[in-house]
Order: structure tokens, then sequence, then C-alpha cells
DNA sequence: CATCAATACATAAGTTTCTTATGTATATTT
DNA sequence: AAATATACATAAGAAACTTATGTATTGATG
């Protein structure tokens, strides 16, 4: 156990997207920031969402027609809201299961000849 | 269960070094092409590592001395086995538990808010 | 009350890591 | 003989991030 800050590295990369949108598949809206404190605290730190990669993101997931926002203001201040569309709701769950299925496939993988009595090598 | 031919996609970013470190770990030596082979065969043929991914990661791995090689002749055709390097196996370890955590930590935010009866919106 | 941290958005340049395309050559199958 | 499989390699381009920077409001703190 380890008390390491941990910036998950390259691996967020492919799977940005899918985290965003299952957010907002089980929260109903959201705005950018609050995703990424949201991220941040689930996983207790290790994943952090810079904004570079989530708003252009956000961006391109309206424009595809998959998100919608709506603009409130808390005081002066603007919130952008997100939610998932008609669309965007089978996109995420077709991302959803894509990530699922992938990560069964990496276990396989990674589990693979373990426990076949050759482990003379290492 | 659908039968569709699977790429899959984006995701593998940032996973395919660690796959291949892992082969290496289990198997000792291997060359190029068994490593795209085993992969494809492993997984089903849902993960298919692209020759133009592998060979320049092989080359990386064997230039930051991961990696060690040895070429062989079967006929006049050449093999080039790679294998783990001393450093290459703590490397390898490194990578491997990054991703399980990894793995872990994107499995907590999929399932987060699972099971607390609010599903009404979707 | 001035300053710093937090909240909230945005974009641009640069890097990493893949895909796609292409090339060379030997060996096997039909 | 031609197509497919084996076996390597590299280059151009795309995708998806990081890092850096910018603007502005709000809350906390000495």
């Amino acid at each position: 156990m380890y008390i390491c800050p941990m910036y998950s590295s390259e691996l967020i990369k492919g799977t940005l997207r899918t985290i965003v949108l299952n957010l907002l598949k089980e929260n109903g809206r959201m705005y950018g920031y609050e995703i990424t404190q949201r991220v941040k605290e689930l996983t207790d730190d290790k994943i952090q969402i810079t904004e570079g990669a989530l708003y252009p993101l956000l961006h391109a997931l309206e424009a595809s027609e998959d998100l919608e926002t709506e603009v409130e203001f808390i005081g002066k201040r603007q919130r952008k809201y997100y939610r998932l569309t008609k669309q965007g709701k089978q996109t995420s769950k077709k991302k959803i299961d894509e990530l699922r299925e992938f990560m069964e496939t990496l276990h396989i993988l990674l589990d693979a000849n373990k426990g076949t009595s050759h482990g003379l090598i290492n």
C-alpha cells in the first residue's frame, strides 16, 4: 500500500470519452468542472482529468450531437451543463459495453500462461 | 452474443506496451510476428496488433534497454527474438501493476451510482 | 482589504501513440 | 504460377492526450 500521488499516465487515452459519457448517464446532467471534481473524488485522486482534455472533448460530443447543453448563471459566473441526447444514450451504452469487454480481454491477456507450471524463467 | 469482427478501436492506446511486456515476461522470448499472432489468438481476434505499431515499439523498448535481441535464421529468413533485460523485468512488473490498478479504478468509475435507487432519470 | 485559492470557462502548441500505407524478401499452399 | 503466410521495416497522417496560457468571478485568510 503505497502513498504515491499517481497520475494515471497514458492509460486514460481512449477511455476518457467513455468515462465522461458514463458519468453523464448516471448523473443526468453535469458541468465541466463538476466532472473533473467528481472523477477526482471517485477515484481517490488517481485520475485527474485535465481541462485541456475535457473541454475540447465536451465540445466534440456536442458537435456530434451526443450531448446538449444549457447555460446557467450562478451570480455572474457561467455554468454550462451537459446532458446526453437520445443518440448520446445509445453512444454511451455502446462505449461502456465496449470498454467493459475490452477490459475483460485485457484480463485474459494478463492472466494468460499463469499457473502452467513453467515459471522457472523469472 | 454478436459475431462482429471487432477491432478494439482506440482503447489499445496506452496498453500495447504493457501487453507486449507481459507476453515477454510470460514467454521468455518471442519475435515480433509471433507476438501479433499470439495476441490475436489469445484474444479470439478481438485485438490485432498492427505491425506499424509493434515494430517501432519493440525498437523503442530496445533503445531504452528494457529488451535485448538476438537474431536467428530460419533458412534465409530472419527472425529477431526479443527478451526482457533485468531492467525490463522491473519495467514490466511496474507497468502490469499500473494497468491492473487502472482497470480497478475504471471499474469503480463505471459502477459508481449503481443501485442507489435513483435510476428514474434514464 | 488585498491577496491567494478555488471555481468556471476556453484555446493553442506540442507530444505520444496509434493507423494506414508502403516496401522488401522468403516460404508455403493451391 | 500465383496467392497467401511469414517476417522484417519505415514514413505520413490522425487521434487524443498534456502543458501552457488566458479570462473572469467568488470565497477565504491574514
